[in-house]
DNA sequence: CTGAAAGCGCTAACAA
DNA sequence: TTGTTAGCGCTTTCAG
């Protein structure tokens, strides 16, 4: 069996109460007794265990972490960051896959709840009042999303919707179709909202196609209705969603891009080796995980309700093979 | 504050051990106080707390799974089948990048043991007797890789790398290269073995590169040398290292597979999305993440220390475009 | 600076 | 069927 902190204390000739000492709170105890402790558990290989001390601390030293999708190639360099400044401050990490289900999102925050310090809701499908309700029972910052009261990381995607609708209108496109995804995403809001916005701008027509599944299906799915609404130039929802579309263009015929242009969102790696290599919104991801696992840790272990913060990443357009001049 | 077992004791009317058996063992409460407790427990928002229960049960229902680098995009699509198939099992997962880094990789099993009821190692750089060693602490299963007196989950990948060789003899190739990926790989190893035996069997030269990163950049670096080799085909360490191979050999203007075929391994999604779209080798890496918990929890759930079992899944060749006759 | 004692939330004999 | 009691490994007053 491990070694606990009855057997330090034994092997060591202290109490208890000393052991626990020298490794919270070395300054009280005396360095002689200290190193005395210290070999004793250092020759039996004593390791605090951490969920007995947060059961009298209140802090589990945990975080969960929980997307939509793993297997979505825009989460594991979040994923990988969001850990690796985790560890660093002594942090482990539970990760969770939702399978873009709310109410298996649900179900895995109240049952994490006791077990973590905070969760990072990356890009939640739950609606906002569930998320208030469950931020009762532990500290949230989301990311990719705006919920009142709550900390959270965004990725301006909306100034890189500009920058991809201007970039196709520049290029000379009249008539853009805007591919959309899930329902439920902020992204796609504020993607819709900036290309709006940009559309008018600069007088170019713009149409909606969706919702649809953020995949590569999603994107095979809405071939369709790209076709009939006879459109030059596409922003899809996100770049898995481009490449389906892509695929299903050059089934059906229609050469990208020289009949029709396509922009993705992400900048993830798979868009990087399609052919034609994709043009895309570059969104920060690993900056985004290790700003969120700063903003929770740091509103853990504030004493006070913290004030929720704002964090904003950029993002930028990443000019690519998929767009290129009308017909 | 979250609600404890006493609170729902109190708004029942029961002792707190009461409440704790109509959770962990209803069949022991009669029908009525059952019903009263679940009530009280549903209105107070009660959920128990594991890692309170943990330290009086030793099981913290909790894993832990230890990948080499999770924006690798081998590791993505097994810890989603891990951590899917765990949640069925009322498990959580808590997920670690070592980074490939032998070191960081023991100190995270070390601070990890006590919060799960075990780990699930994947392709770890550790040399067996550390894992060996670290097997006191707490129950292991390895994935692609075999430690004595420990369970596995295998990937035949010699099969894999013998189906390769075999295509590219058959094709006509009479001098291939091995381009190895990391020293300590178990995977590397098995290819090796394969990929000679074969080799000698189809009497074609083999000559091995390397070792190299298991990354874009591991095959970029290898060019040069496979250049030198002379050969016409190539058995790279993984997709990644094919890829940037290929890349690699294009820029020195050899064409893939005009002059040089390039076969990986992995069955990655960036290889599905490279072109010329990269004949490789499938591994069955979802499946390997679910017969992985399986066997995990199925040796922690015994009473007796279960006989180490060994599973080998079966890999295949997809055959693509990456690979032709020789010039 | 160190020890004693209480208690975190829960389970597990043992009695009743 | 239910309550009582002790204790899991640790921290944290409070004394000394």
């Amino acid at each position: 069996m491990a070694a606990t902190i009855r057997d330090v204390a034994q092997a060591s000739g202290v109490h208890v109460s000393t052991v626990s000492r020298t490794f919270s709170a070395p300054h009280l105890v005396s360095p002689a007794t200290r190193n005395r402790v210290l070999a004793a558990a250092e020759s039996l290989g004593y390791r605090p265990n951490r969920a007995a001390r947060a059961l009298t601390t209140g802090r589990t030293h945990n975080i969960g972490l929980i997307v939509a999708d793993i297997s979505n190639p825009f989460f594991p360099p979040l994923i990988k960051a969001a850990q690796a400044h985790a560890r660093l401050r002594d942090y482990h990490v539970f990760v969770a896959d939702t399978d873009e289900d709310p109410l298996v999102e649900e179900e895995l925050i109240q049952t994490l709840a006791k077990q973590v310090d905070g969760v990072l809701l990356c890009s939640p499908r739950l609606n906002n009042r569930t998320i208030e309700r469950l931020a009762a029972d532990v500290p949230f910052v989301v990311v990719n999303r705006r919920v009142r009261g709550m900390s959270s990381v965004l990725m301006d995607v909306g100034h890189g919707a500009r920058l991809a609708i201007a970039h196709l209108a520049a290029l000379g496109h009249r008539k853009i179709a805007l591919v959309a995804g899930p329902k439920a995403s902020w992204t796609g809001g504020e993607m819709r909202k900036a290309a709006t916005a940009t559309a008018a701008e600069t007088g170019v027509e713009l149409v909606t196609i969706g919702p649809n599944a953020p995949t590569e299906q999603g994107g095979l799915a809405a071939v369709r209705d790209v076709l009939a609404a006879g459109v030059t130039g596409v922003l899809a929802y996100n770049d898995l969603v481009a490449i389906g579309l892509i695929e299903g263009l050059e089934e059906h015929g229609v050469a990208v891009p020289g009949q029709v242009s396509v922009i993705g969102v992400d900048d993830v790696v798979p868009g990087r080796f399609n052919r034609p290599r994709l043009t895309t919104v570059a969104m920060p991801t690993s900056a985004a995980g290790r700003a969120a696992v700063d903003l929770l840790l740091s509103s853990v272990s504030a004493d006070e309700p913290a004030t929720p913060a704002l964090m904003t990443l950029e993002t930028s357009l990443v000019i690519r093979d998929s767009t290129a001049p009308p017909p």
